[in-house]
DNA sequence: TATGAATGAGATTTCATTCAT
DNA sequence: AATGAATGAAATCTCATTCAT
């Protein structure tokens, strides 16, 4: 499973071989099959284990609020956002690869996580925008700055980063800064 | 081409196979050859469109200023920012797709029409974060709201989109609502 | 046709396509198909040529015997057939590419000189060896000493060259030198 | 690779079908790419082969004198030569075929056979022709009168044309019979 | 439990030839 | 008489999956 996600992440679902997988994992043909029972089955079970780790940190996101313990625990939050895209951000763009049938899509996953931030805004002083919207909004933009990091086009600490990006979310709901 | 947006977009690249484009096109497996080397190359010259729409957009893109004026600009900006990924974003997507070695990636371009709206904040009210990020984080935002859009899972018009985002946008970059 | 020389001479029968050809001979491909019912039958004209000039050559070869006179006209003749190699050679190469149904092969045309020599040979001092077998050696040792003249792998003149063969050739038949 | 001389041989380069390879070879198409990367890749393995038995048989190349055991010694290294002759034969004529980018061509290598040859001929009563051309030319001649030979155009035991052949090469060389 | 050679269906690509203009 | 875009049959090559050991 590790050497998939590394592959899968690398290569994207299509493109990587099940070669690719077996010859880094050290193992093989056989093997591989003894386990999953189709590459389809291999990315199945990651990306299971991706959603599970993003629902468990949907689950502790804090309540926003325009207070300052909220924005410290929105930083916090979003530092393990970042830790968990850093690990599984290109297999998550990997799931996007159209038309994967049946299986949920890292839409849908992201969907749920935008639900739930919108549901966690607690108070509305901008009554002119749709906080489902934003949050949507929010979370591609922890995704693609985590990218942009992980790929060294931006060399922020991951605090930093969270610091703004909690700026700029807040500043988004509430409608100024704290 | 046209033939080749709607099935690379509907289906990624890897996945979209050239019987695919010349069934969808009337045309046969040896004409698709006699305008395009390969599949790839079909791709690159798809990307390479896309590249220089989003380019001349980039250009157009008006100065960032805390006022009434530069608001409007900003919204009609997004207006065709939207739209251009309403017509190409799958394809943008599909780009992404795993390691396309030499072309040039959908994350540089979007460095790069990240690094002009920059450029084009003109006031800087708040001297705590980069604007490289926010620019980043933005745009991000533009593209996932939008493909939520498309794919009809958030139904606003474009031009509700476009003022909510534009929201967002300035009181990233000024800390205030204008 | 001389594109189709020049083409056929430098990739082979199998590896010109008809593009190739009607590309240096700066002609469609309808035209090509009106004067030729397919790349068989250009090549098939080309090959025709070449034979009737061999024949013709192979029909002036002089009588071969150990005199000077002999050696003369024989130096004068190999100048010929060393200058029809000069310009046919690598189409008649390319004639012996297997399986060329129903068509003479180069061997054939070859075995047919090869018989008109070995019957021009009025005097035989060695009793030890077969002049068919002589003549078809000769033959090829003329063919090749000519590849690397015309590849610039030997750098003789044509007369250096044809005096060298002639008196192989002379050797060989009477088994000394005149 | 069995398969592939003979399919090669009896057909040319080009005209082989890697179709024909494995039904011969009575493996799958499949099966054929996990051992070669391409039929260019057979094909390259096959050359590589005969240029290294070349090179050693031509390594065995006696001297050259003008004496009874050089020329038994001779008469000997031609069957061994004319034998591999008969085996690859028409793979070193395919070989011929086209411009084969890169690779070293059957020329270059019978091209060094010469320069052997050439350095194997000890005395010099001739001093008027080059003996490398004779080294070519004597090859050719081997070459081609093998080939009638496997063509059954001329019946003789190898034996016999070993001998005929070392006749013409020591005449060639010495300028009378031994 | 592990192997890896073998498979074959399906993908991409080539190119001689045609035919409407 | 000439064109050249279009064709499609046939070739090359790929890779997920199997199965005898």
């Amino acid at each position: 499973m590790t050497a998939g996600v590394a592959v899968f992440s690398a290569r994207g679902f299509r493109a990587t071989r099940v070669d690719d997988i077996v010859k880094r994992a050290r193992i093989s043909h056989g093997t591989f099959y003894l386990y999953f029972s189709s590459k389809d089955d291999l990315f199945e079970q990651l990306v299971a284990e991706v959603a599970s780790e993003l629902s468990s940190l949907t689950d502790s996101l804090p309540a926003i609020r325009p207070t300052t313990e909220s924005r410290a625990d929105l930083e916090l939050w979003l530092v393990s956002f970042i830790e968990l895209y850093s690990k599984y951000g290109p297999l998550i763009r990997s799931w996007t690869e159209a038309e994967r049938g049946g299986m949920s899509t890292a839409e849908d996953v992201l969907g749920t996580v935008a639900d739930a931030l919108t549901a966690k805004v607690k108070i509305r002083k901008r009554k002119d925008f749709d906080p489902r919207i934003a949050s949507l909004a929010l979370l591609a933009m922890v995704e693609r700055v985590n990218y942009f990091s992980v790929t060294g086009q931006v060399d922020e600490e991951v605090e930093q980063l969270a610091r703004t990006l909690a700026d700029i979310m807040l500043d988004a709901f509430f409608g100024a800064q704290i």
